[in-house]
RNA sequence: GGGGGCGUGGUGUAGCGGUUAACAUGCGGCCCUGUCAAGGCCGAGAUCGCGGGUUCGAACCCCGUCGCUCCCGCCA
């Protein structure tokens, strides 16, 4: 990094806005952007904005005509190092407090005019955003989510680790499809092809084989659906976790509500003020545990509020379903949460592992936060000849999984898993309309720039 | 892949058969002894996505097309 050496309190640490109330009578150097500024006759003030705050730095135009000339010349947004004395001043609405200016240094100055205006009240449509999207990022409010998110995350390891997790990192090319159905993007591999992995699925399986007991994976997974909706991606970060030595599904269930709950408990201590600021959510600690209601159970409140399941779909909910059973549970039992367990077998795919007392349902569950579909997950069928049979009954020949058959003929511990949307919680946790607002840069059919 | 909706100054909207196409915000200029989502005045900026049609006349009605968006399917 260059430096002027000639300019004046260059060399100083830097103070962050959020701490400035300890330097009051303090000279300091504080660096952001121009959040705004009102530059008048005789006095000129500068708002300054990092992540931590925001501060008003005044200036007194006859002390410094230079300075004042320099001042009238920045324009919004435009990345500023100043110099100057922290008073306190309880007139000032901003902190009771301002910086006096001594000196400024711009580091890059804004084109004007911006096309994204990050501090303006009304907002641009979703898809000019995206195009924007560094600009956008800049409003308090996205750098919020992702603050939340880093604590979300944060908050998923410590209660992983402290629960004999280990942390496994999938590879995501793959030779052959992890699951059928789904639609895989196929890649170039030197003279032959490849795929994006769609799901770390068989991996964490695998750990399971390899005696690590319990794994987590954060990571990128990809869809090639070409899905037009408010909260489908072709490439997201997948939260994938699998246990060892489970009885049934329930254990999954009862781990993940408890792992969703410390969560919320974490970020509600460190972000719950943010949140309720920004997003103007009253963050909720769920209870657990979390309402059960199996597809059976699920069918009869749809039918009961007369909701028009569309006929076809025997043995799955579709969105409005959800959205209607989300409502309903709220009402009924205050929880934003609910399993949905015991799903039919067509429904669902060959590797999860069937009830022995009814062998048409599935030892698997779904969970909808706030009525959407933010996880799947199951015991996993770990016995090898069951599991082929399975995948013949779907229909899938045993030749191009076979390396993932393979890993239930030398010893694996019965277990279970789930896989769980990050930007889907996001939106369930921060009440986002649009998974495009949940996500750094959004990936669809049609998005994939910048 | 199927269906609905929307494309009007930079941005967000109003107008929905005859308007100098309106408003907000932003931008530029001037004014204002401390402002604080500052305020006041002035100004620039839109052939109303594109193509065709109907009509004396189209931003407005019709058809096509492109783009975006939402819903369904599929899922996380």
């Amino acid at each position: 990094m260059v430096k002027s050496t000639f300019f004046e309190g260059d060399g100083m640490e830097r103070t962050l806005i959020g701490n400035l109330r300890q330097a009051i009578g303090q000279k300091v150097k504080v660096q952001g952007f121009l959040h705004v500024l009102r530059d008048q006759k005789k006095m000129q003030f500068l708002v300054l904005r990092d992540t931590t705050g925001m501060v008003q730095v005044a200036h007194y135009r006859p002390a410094n005509e230079d300075l004042a000339n320099q001042i009238s010349a920045l324009t919004p947004e435009s990345a500023l190092t100043i110099f100057g004395t922290v008073v306190d001043n309880p007139i000032v609405k901003l902190g009771g407090l301002e910086i006096q200016l001594e000196s400024l240094l711009v580091n890059n100055l804004a084109e004007a005019p911006l096309p994204l205006d990050p501090t303006a009240e009304t907002l641009p449509s979703i898809d000019y955003r995206m195009d924007w999207r560094y600009l956008d990022l800049r409003r308090r409010q996205s750098l919020t989510l992702f603050q939340v998110e880093t604590a979300v995350e944060m908050a998923m390891r410590e209660y992983w680790v402290q629960n004999g997790f280990i942390e496994i990192q999938s590879p995501k090319i793959m030779g052959a499809p992890s699951e059928s159905g789904a639609e895989l993007f196929e890649i170039k591999y030197f003279e032959g092809k490849a795929y994006l992995a769609q799901s770390p699925q068989f991996y964490k399986q695998m750990a399971m084989a390899a005696g690590f007991d319990r794994v987590f994976e954060i990571g990128p997974v990809f869809r090639a659906d070409p899905s037009f909706t408010s909260r489908h991606m072709t490439e997201f970060t997948g939260i994938d976790m699998e246990m060892s030595w489970i009885d049934s599904h329930d254990d999954v269930m009862s781990f993940q509500e408890r792992w969703l709950q410390y969560i919320y408990k974490r970020v509600k201590e460190t972000h719950g003020e943010a949140i309720q600021e920004y997003f103007g959510v009253d963050l909720v600690v769920p209870e657990v545990p979390f309402p059960r209601l199996t597809m059976a159970e699920a069918y009869a409140i749809l039918k009961d509020q007369n909701y028009a399941l569309p006929p076809e779909k025997k043995g799955d909910i579709d969105p409005g379903g959800e959205r209607l059973l989300g409502q309903y549970v709220k009402e009924k039992y205050g929880n934003d949460f609910v399993f949905i367990i015991d799903w039919p077998i067509a429904v669902r795919p060959f590797y999860h592992m069937r009830h022995e007392d009814n062998p048409g349902l599935t030892k698997s569950f779904d969970l909808l936060g706030s009525g959407l579909e933010i996880t799947t997950g199951a015991q996993r069928e770990h016995r090898y000849d069951i599991l082929l049979r399975q995948a013949e009954e779907k229909g899938l020949h045993a030749e191009p999984i076979q390396d993932y058959l393979n890993f239930f003929r030398y010893g694996c511990p019965p277990h279970g898993g789930f896989g769980l949307g990050l930007a889907r919680l996001m939106m369930v946790m921060l009440n986002l309309p649009n998974i495009r607002e949940a996500v750094y840069l959004f990936r669809g059919p049609n998005r994939l720039t910048p």
